[in-house]
RNA sequence: CGGAGCGUAGCGCAGUCUGGUAGCGCAUCAGUCUGGGGGACUGGGGGUCGUGGGUUCAAAUCCCGCCGCUCCGACCA
């Protein structure tokens, strides 16, 4: 993209709403507008963000055999009086009235639309197990929206559910999600610790929360820094795979061997028996949450298959959520430093930056234009008549791992100035060389 | 849902107490000089002061209602 005319509307002072890190700076980098109390416009950039995450997302759930599906977000108040939760969910679910008088609801999730699906459609237990998930904007009407995107009111979600005729089953597309999760915030860049959770509305007996530290995290947590040393992505032996049982089990072990709680759950006693080089804590902000809860749903909505002797077996059931729009913030909150967002590659709304510090003089102008066309929509083209301080300014704000400064000195000889954000490190380059390290 | 506060130009704010017809910085537009970390100068444009009503010769300013937003607490992907 030219900068010149895109809708990035950097800001150099901060809106006077704004109080934690990653909402100043979403709003002052321009990846969002708020259009109501916990309700936000994504801008361009933002919105490349999210897809970014979002794509990592659908990988890994894609990988973990999770099948993607697209639910609406308007849900007929019915189902969830089948479910008995239309009167429990109380005011933070937002209803509305169509005009026949219908009562229909603006999805907060997606239990019970999910299990009215399957049971239209799945008759045995030659079917299972199964795993759907979507990506879809939930609502709930929190009563104090804040912290920007952190806790809006609308927010996208990866919310799975997983079908099993069984409790072992279960247990092990439980297990399944469990890693695609740790995968899935590791290649975010995240350090993200599962933490045993109550299980809430949502019901049931086996729950975990994912929290990743950050300063203005919601609540003080507490874990064993052997989470940090595990590589979830390895291949081979010491790794971790989907699909081998006997992985999983190891993989679980160790998510539920090492200590790790929150400060409703911390145990004062089993926290000093960790060494205290490996004892980390902090704040923390949940970013993901998986439950088991059974037959919850499918019994209360009477959904069964047929089991192998003939008879009716309702499916036993769990759900899986990552809260992606709430990421883009995470991320922030976990990777930022006083001039503005450091986004890690994987996600980043631009992989480099090209600066055009003298727009209009004809070697850097061309000089600009050959990498642009080289590097295509990978690549956000400063190309503003503004001075070079700005050009600065805002490239750090907004976090491009890599600013490639093209400047009147350099372009005489084809050369330019690569700059890693991360690192703050500088190196002069030849054009291409700089190209390839970017890579 | 309890408590507190705010709403004046795109953003940040002053002006409100003590009524007299709206101002500052940044941004923006034109021009000149500049040109490697948010530059300087000159000249412009932009606001029914959240909204409805009331008091008054006169309301951003005083009074009442409503709406919106924010902060603290209890609650949440």
């Amino acid at each position: 993209m030219r900068l010149s005319h895109s809708l990035i509307p950097t800001l150099k002072e901060t809106p006077a709403e704004a109080q934690i890190a990653s909402h100043r700076l979403m709003l002052r980098a321009g990846l969002v507008r708020q259009t109501s109390a916990g309700i936000y416009a994504w801008l361009p950039i933002g919105h490349r963000v999210l897809r970014n995450i979002e794509r990592i997302v659908r990988e890994e759930q894609d990988a973990a055999g999770a099948q993607e599906c697209l639910m609406p977000t308007i849900q007929p108040a019915e189902l969830w009086r089948e479910s008995g939760r239309y009167d429990d969910y109380g005011k933070e679910m937002l209803r509305i009235r169509d005009r026949h008088d219908r009562e229909l609801l603006y999805g907060p999730t997606n239990e019970e639309m999910i299990t009215d699906l399957l049971r239209g459609s799945v008759r045995s237990y030659r079917e299972l197990p199964q795993i759907l998930y979507h990506i879809q904007w939930k609502f709930r009407d929190e009563v104090r929206p804040r912290f920007g995107v952190m806790r809006g009111r609308e927010f996208l979600m990866k919310d799975a559910y997983s079908f099993d005729l069984d409790y072992a089953g279960a247990v092990v597309s439980y297990r399944r999600m469990m890693l695609a999760y740790m995968r899935t915030f590791q290649r975010l860049g995240l350090k993200a610790i599962p933490m045993a959770a109550d299980s809430g509305p949502i019901g049931g007996d086996m729950s975990h929360e994912f929290i990743i530290l950050a300063p203005t995290g919601e609540s003080q947590v507490y874990f064993d820094a052997a989470f940090e040393e595990i590589d979830y992505l390895a291949q081979g032996a010491g790794g971790f795979d989907h699909a081998n049982a006997s992985d999983l089990e190891r993989f679980f072990t160790s998510m539920t061997t090492h200590y790790a709680a929150t400060d409703e759950k911390h145990d004062p006693a089993a926290w000093a028996s960790v060494p205290a080089a490996r004892r980390r804590e902090g704040r923390g902000i949940e970013v993901g949450h998986i439950f088991y809860f059974g037959t919850k749903y499918s019994a209360a909505m009477g959904f069964a298959v047929a089991g192998a002797d003939g008879k009716p077996v309702h499916p036993e059931m769990g759900s899986y959520g990552i809260g992606v729009s709430r990421l883009v913030g995470g991320v922030i909150e976990a990777s930022h430093d006083d001039a503005g967002i450091i986004w890690p590659d994987a996600i980043a709304p631009f992989r480099a930056a090209i600066l055009n510090l003298k727009q209009g003089d004809p070697v850097c102008d061309s000089l600009c234009e050959a990498l642009y066309a080289r590097l295509g929509p990978a690549a956000l083209y400063d190309d503003r008549a503004e001075r070079a301080g700005v050009k600065f300014a805002d490239a750090d704000l907004m976090g491009h791992p890599w600013q490639i400064v093209v400047g009147p000195r350099g372009a005489a000889t084809g050369r330019v100035e690569l700059k890693r954000r991360a690192s703050g490190e500088r190196v002069e380059l030849a054009r291409d060389d700089a190209l390839t390290r970017i890579g």
